[in-house]
DNA sequence: CAGCGTACCTGTAAGC
DNA sequence: TGCTTACAGGTACGCT
């Protein structure tokens, strides 16, 4: 469940499902699953093992689960997620049939529901890691040091638009290349980044350099827009692969107004959407509504 | 250093 | 029907 609204969904279940509850055992059933955790499966489930997940936190398409360890003190490390292109987690009954391509289980000692970490294509990844001070947040929040260098999301507090629409403006790139970089702004992917642009009025492929400050504001306004709008729809799926960690899918699909909409009519002003290739994927378009620059970046 | 292309996987659908 | 190809929500890494 790629983009932050699926993320976000993910985040939710997890808070209401796993928070508070102590981990019996972590099974890894496929060490590719784990192959950021460099010390190896075996250290990844002793950690996990005994510890109690203290919260579920998330930065644009990043989970983590920080850990009491059971001294007292404040969690020092959390369980971190990526889903990649197509994990999920998933909670439920414990006796249930295992799934196909199910990577990672989680038991509680509590001896209820189990947490699995499902992933067809592997791109996603599980790891325990240290927390470190946020240099983006309050001065008392902590990240996963993994992920130290990705930026905030345009939905937490810590987003700073003034310092985004900045940084944005000083780089050599293309604007929708700049939208995806996690660096700059963390939780757009290629669907949201597509319908933020339709919003905007703006084509990704316009120079970032290019940009006035208000078109910049715009395309963080309409990411913002659509991502608020998609995480009441519970997401994006068009198929079984995003779900919720109850198996349930989103219905934001029927809201998309430029992702996956090629020649079908822009609902603004009625031409056909185009897709152009872009980055080894697809990028959609009205070309009425977000003209393409003269001098294009893709 | 920033920016860009490619590799990493499995499954599905479309094309021949 | 079966084979081949294109494509899918993402990030890390190495090259220029």
């Amino acid at each position: 469940m790629p983009e932050l609204p699926e993320v976000e969904t993910v985040r939710r279940g997890l808070e209401r499902w796993v928070a508070r509850r102590t981990v019996a055992a972590a099974e890894v059933l496929h060490p590719r699953a784990v192959r950021r955790h460099t010390a190896g499966a075996g250290d990844f489930a002793g950690r996990l093992a005994g510890a109690e997940v203290a919260a579920v936190r998330r930065r644009g398409k990043y989970l983590w689960l920080p850990l009491f360890t059971g001294d007292g003190a404040a969690p020092s490390e959390a369980l971190l997620a990526h889903l990649g292109m197509s994990g999920q987690l998933l909670v439920g009954e414990p006796g249930r049939e295992r799934e196909k391509h199910l990577r990672v289980r989680l038991t509680f000692a509590d001896g209820g529901l189990d947490l699995r970490f499902v992933d067809q294509r592997t791109f996603g990844h599980l790891l325990v890691a240290d927390l470190v001070p946020d240099a983006h947040g309050a001065p008392d929040e902590t990240v996963p040091e993994p992920i130290r260098h990705i930026a905030p999301d345009p939905i937490e507090d810590a987003f700073d638009d003034a310092e985004f629409v900045r940084r944005l403006r000083r780089r050599r790139t293309g604007l929708k290349r700049a939208l995806l970089d996690q660096s700059l702004i963390s939780g757009v992917g290629n669907i949201y980044a597509d319908e933020a642009l339709w919003r905007a009025k703006l084509h990704g492929a316009r120079p970032t350099e290019t940009l006035t400050r208000a078109e910049s504001e715009r395309a963080l306004a309409g990411a913002r827009e659509v991502m608020a709008l998609a995480l009441a729809a519970g997401g994006t799926s068009f198929d079984r692969l995003y779900v919720n960690v109850n198996g349930e899918s989103g219905y934001f699909d029927r809201s998309l107004e430029a992702y996956g909409r090629e020649g079908q009519p822009c609902r603004r002003c009625g031409a056909p959407i185009r897709r152009d290739a872009f980055m080894n994927r697809s990028s959609f378009t009205c070309p009425v509504c977000q003209p393409r620059p003269r001098r294009a970046r893709f």
